[in-house]
DNA sequence: CGAACACCTAGTCAGATGGTAGGATTTGAA
DNA sequence: TTCAAATCCTACCATCTGACTAGGTGTTCG
């Protein structure tokens, strides 16, 4: 089934906008939600997961808005589908405790035996990490954009 | 958040008990149900998603049972998570629509655009089908078999 | 026969998801 | 000073799914 959210989605295409403006000049949710054809009210909610993980500022008032808090290159995709969904766990036992950074199955630790099944979502979990840690936002923009000369290339033709 | 639902985890639970016993002997779900303390009713639904698929076969009545279809060596894990919670997609537009194999985003298929995203759910994807792939249920025996001797060893000790 | 099984379907209940609604506050500009 | 554009904040709501439970029917062995 599906591993993240539409809010995850949401939010990486919030970053890939952001990513595609000039720096210092804040964009507001507004033109974002038009551009990406998303809901004003739900992007408020999702950017505020981004504001609260520093990964975007903001300016107040009129022709305030967003921007990225650092440059794109320096953004890796883990860091912002963290902020948005929560830490990537392939299972509810991997779900990180706060107690201690083990990562314990919950249904045997009454017995101390590690689960059967640890091995294997310890892999997808170093699989999904390693493609998320592996890319940066500057990629995604720069892939877009890419898209972008090609569609102008067909028009033209 | 979590990757894939419980229901996988108890039917991977499932295959690994059935890969620990003697081939040719049935193993009924009460026992797999009280070995690994999970819901029987609920154990029965999940086995029925494995049946289908193939991988286990079964016989009913007195003394009947499940066993696996195929030995444990040459079972990958990706077809037992996908018998269980479908196939594997990094985001709902992702999922296979039947139509056709191309994997779309459905959000942006009225201009004919790519996702923004689609590099990125691209990579995730990936890197979980390579880490079920990559692992096989007799791999997931042999690790629990190894926990046990160890465990004995520490009552002995 | 009757016990032990597999098999099937419907119902339930809590929590998450994906929103909407409505405001309060801040800021720049007329 | 007043308005409009924006961020911010909280509450609410509908729908869906996941994880079961309940209660049966069919089949096989002893």
């Amino acid at each position: 089934m599906a591993i993240f959210s539409s809010r995850a989605e949401y939010g990486v295409r919030l970053m890939v906008e952001l990513g595609r403006q000039e720096v210092d000049t804040p964009v507001s949710l507004k033109a974002i939600a038009e551009a990406e054809k998303l809901p004003l009210a739900y992007l408020e909610q999702v950017v505020a997961l981004l504001r609260k993980a520093d990964l975007v500022n903001s300016a107040r008032g009129a022709h305030g808005g967003y921007w990225l808090a650092r440059p794109a290159e320096d953004i890796t995709m883990d860091e912002v589908v963290q902020a948005l969904d929560g830490a990537v766990a392939p299972m509810e036992c991997f779900a990180p405790t706060g107690k201690d950074e083990r990562v314990l199955c919950s249904h045997l630790d009454d017995d101390g035996k590690g689960c059967a099944t640890k091995l294997l979502w310890t892999r997808v979990q170093g699989g999904v990490i390693h493609s998320l840690k592996g890319t940066t936002l500057s990629e995604l923009v720069a892939f877009t954009r890419r898209n972008e000369k090609a569609e102008r290339a067909e028009v033209a033709a």
